[in-house]
Order: structure tokens, then C-alpha cells, then sequence
DNA sequence: ACCTGAACACCGTTCAAGT
DNA sequence: ACCTGAACACCGTTCAAGT
């Protein structure tokens, strides 16, 4: 016989309670509808109880959340290159596809200090790399806090575009988007006076294009310009 | 006669229905306890009546949160300076105050795309500046979207670590985090193995060092030097 | 057009009571 | 220790009804 259609949690045959579980129920609203669709209850009917069942193993939703991330952050794997800007290009693009993979999870990463084992091997890893090749402690000791900021905040962007732009109707959202965010800011642009507003008029396609790859790598590269021009001449190579 | 402690809307003396009042009071309540703080019901109370009454001036209170974001961005002043390495580095301290003026507004302003006038002449002028001094367009153009996430994310993690670290004693918060955050970070790194993490070990004051201030203007900096390094160079000057 | 009370379908967290 | 039903104090948005 068919199930029920009156069924409304996801899966019949509820999960065992326990924090490992929770936090993957978790991480499947967020994959599947982003961090705000997150909430107590909705996690708690996946074990077939109450909300109030999830604070034996949590004290808030807000841990919660945060128990999700460091799992994601947990299973970026190491940085690899032959010099540190390679694995700078490296560490970056793991960093930023594991956040990608889960919705809009890197508005999470804000102001979180992980201080899980494989994410300090990353850090040290990098480190290493970077006073090595020569670049100042201090400077490679901020580079890893801003490369973090950076790949953070471009996810987030990115997934927000993405968002933003969906229609429904089904077609991918990076399609509808990127139609929509031309044909949005191309008409914003196109009412300027070009007198009043030469450049911006000008440098409309400028302004608009790439992908959101190319501008994400294009920062990335002119933060690395800008670590490397921070090692004193001599050491350079 | 002292007015009745049982009051419980901020003033008395309802105000009047609008859509400035409306903004005026949402980013009252951003200013006083940030954006998770603003409520439709919240701000409806200040005029005495219910949440639905503000849906004739707002579809939605995400569309109330970008208006008030809207103006916070309107009231940026031009940025100013004889190059466009100054202009860069002042444009970004207007922003960043303006932002940081308003608790974790900044959190709004991801894939935020504003078009009103005065953030287009400040764009006009930044472009312009750059652009001048032999900057590719492309880089110019794409230089001040990285500028804006990177300032928009600075200030909300900045924000949030204000927040995290404050312990209801009532001392300012920058202090009490500065403390906190050092005496956690650096407990985590003490407690790391010297063969295992060498350069975490040692480099741990780097890590930990420097204001939040230090470490924004190094990262503008970093983007600053990479964007005149892409200047070819028979015009770099 | 502007305004509203009431309702709908939700929230996070606490707590007394159970095992 | 783990688990729960019920309650508390909230949410955003819609809608029929008023002016």
C-alpha cells in the first residue's frame, strides 16, 4: 500500500535522538532550504518529539547552527601547492566550495574562531608556507583572517544573488540570475545622463560583467599581489 | 506626576503613520539592538497600532530593513583625497563608520545593489579616479564591489565580536571583548603542541595581535596594492 | 487609499513532571 | 541523565471590514 499523503515529516521511521543526528537533520534544512528555515521544531518532529528534547544535547539554536558549521569546516581538506600562492589559489577554492555546498551557511562563519584539529593543520599548513616563502609573521598571520573574511562573505553574496533571482519557474537559478542582475543593472545604468555620469556610462560592461568565479578569484589574486609585495626585496622570489 | 512605570512602549505621544516614521523607527531599534531586534509588531507599536497597518507602506519587512539600509548608505559623504589610493582609503573609512554607526546593519548590505544618486556619484568618482590614474576598467570596476563586501563584512564581524564578548557587567564592550577573545584564543593555541604546531606556537602574538582597526586598514592595504600592481607599467606612477 | 482587529501558522525557550 | 507536554511570550503576513 502506498504511505499515507497525510504524512508531513520528510521520512517516516524517526531518527534516535542524539547530538550527531540533530546536527545532521540540521545540515539537511540548511542544504535544502538555507539557515533560516532552521528551526527547533522542525528538527525535533525529524525524532517524532517536541523542541524541548533537543536541549539535552543543545543549549540553543544558536549552538546549534554553530555545531553545523564546524562540521562543514571540519572536512575542508588540507591546502596543496608548490608555492604558498598556489596553495593560498588552493586553500581558497576548498574553503569556498564547502560553504557552497551548504546553502547559505557561510553567514555563519562570521566572527567564528574554529579551533577544531583539522582546521588548525589547514592554518598551520598555510602559515608555514607563507613565513617560509618570507612573508613578514604578521603579515601571513592576517592574511589567513582576511582570505577567511573574504571567502565567507563572497559565498554569502553569492548564494543571496542566487536567491534573489529565482523565479520559479524551475530554471536553474545561476541562469535566471544572471539574466535578471544584467537586465536589472543595465537599466539602472542606462537611465544615467552620460554627462552627469561619464564613467559609469562608459564602463557600464565593465561594471556588469564576469562571472561570479572570475570576480571571486580576481580578489583573491590581488590579495595575494598584495601579501607578496609585503616580503621584503631581497627575500623576494 | 511621574508617568506610570507600566508604560511600556519607549515614548509616549504616538507617532504619526508614514513611511519615514516607519524607517525613523526601524532603525531606531537597529541603532538600540540591532537588526534581529526589529519586529513589525515592534515598530507598529510606536504609532499605537498593530503590525498590519505598516503593509500599506512596506511590502515586507525585509523590504523595510533594505529601505532603512538605504538610507544609511545615502548619508555616506563623498570620498575625498589627491589619489585614488587616498580616495580608496577614505571612501572606505566613511563607509565603514557610517555602517558601524548603526550596529550590524552592515549584515543587510550583502548582494545589496544600491542605485540611489549619492551612491552612484560616489561610484562615478572612485571609477573615475582610477580609471585616470591607469587603472584597467576592469579592475577599477570590479575594485569597488570587492571594496564594499570586504568593508560590509568587516563591520558585521566586528559587530558580532563586540557582541559575543559582552558580559552584562556594563564595562564597553571593546574592552571586555578585547580580553575575552585574547584569553580564549590563546588558551586555545597554549594548549597546542610545539612539535605538532610550530608555527602556531610561535607565531600565537601575530595571530592574536592587533586591533580590529590594524587589521582592516592592512586589508584594504593588501587590495589597494594589488589594484596598482595591475596598473601596466609605463603608466604607473 | 489608508487603516485595523482578528486570525493563521508559526517561533525559541522554560519548566514541572516523568523515566 | 534523558525525555516530554504544555505553556509563555513572541513572530510575519493575510484578510475582511471599516473609513
Amino acid at each position: 500500500v502506498a504511505p499515507s499523503p497525510a504524512r508531513r515529516a520528510s521520512r517516516r521511521r524517526p531518527r534516535r535522538l542524539g547530538l550527531d543526528a540533530i546536527v545532521d537533520v540540521t545540515l539537511e534544512i540548511i542544504d535544502a532550504e538555507g539557515v533560516d528555515a532552521v528551526s527547533m521544531r522542525r528538527v525535533a518532529a525529524e525524532f517524532d518529539t517536541g523542541p524541548a528534547s533537543l536541549y539535552a544535547y543543545v543549549a540553543s539554536k544558536e549552538a546549534l547552527l554553530r555545531l553545523a558549521l564546524d562540521r562543514v569546516i571540519d572536512a575542508i581538506p588540507a591546502p596543496e601547492g608548490d608555492t604558498w600562492q598556489d596553495m593560498t589559489r588552493d586553500f581558497v577554492v576548498k574553503v569556498r566550495s564547502a560553504f557552497a555546498a551548504h546553502a547559505d551557511i557561510a553567514r555563519l562563519s562570521f566572527a567564528h574562531i574554529p579551533t577544531s584539529r583539522g582546521t588548525l593543520e589547514n592554518g598551520e599548513r598555510m602559515l608555514a608556507a607563507m613565513i617560509d616563502a618570507g612573508v613578514p609573521p604578521q603579515v601571513a598571520a592576517w592574511s589567513l583572517d582576511i582570505i577567511a573574511l573574504y571567502v565567507g562573505a563572497d559565498v554569502y553574496e553569492g548564494y543571496l544573488l542566487g536567491q534573489r533571482f529565482t523565479d520559479g519557474s524551475g530554471r536553474p537559478p545561476e541562469e535566471v540570475g544572471a539574466e535578471t542582475f544584467v537586465a536589472d543593472v543595465t537599466s539602472a545604468f542606462s537611465g544615467l545622463s552620460a554627462e552627469e555620469f561619464p564613467y559609469l556610462t562608459k564602463y557600464a560592461p565593465e561594471m556588469i560583467g564576469g562571472s561570479g568565479d572570475e570576480r571571486f578569484f580576481f580578489g583573491v589574486d590581488m590579495l595575494i599581489a598584495g601579501f607578496a609585495a609585503q616580503i621584503p626585496k631581497r627575500r623576494r622570489r
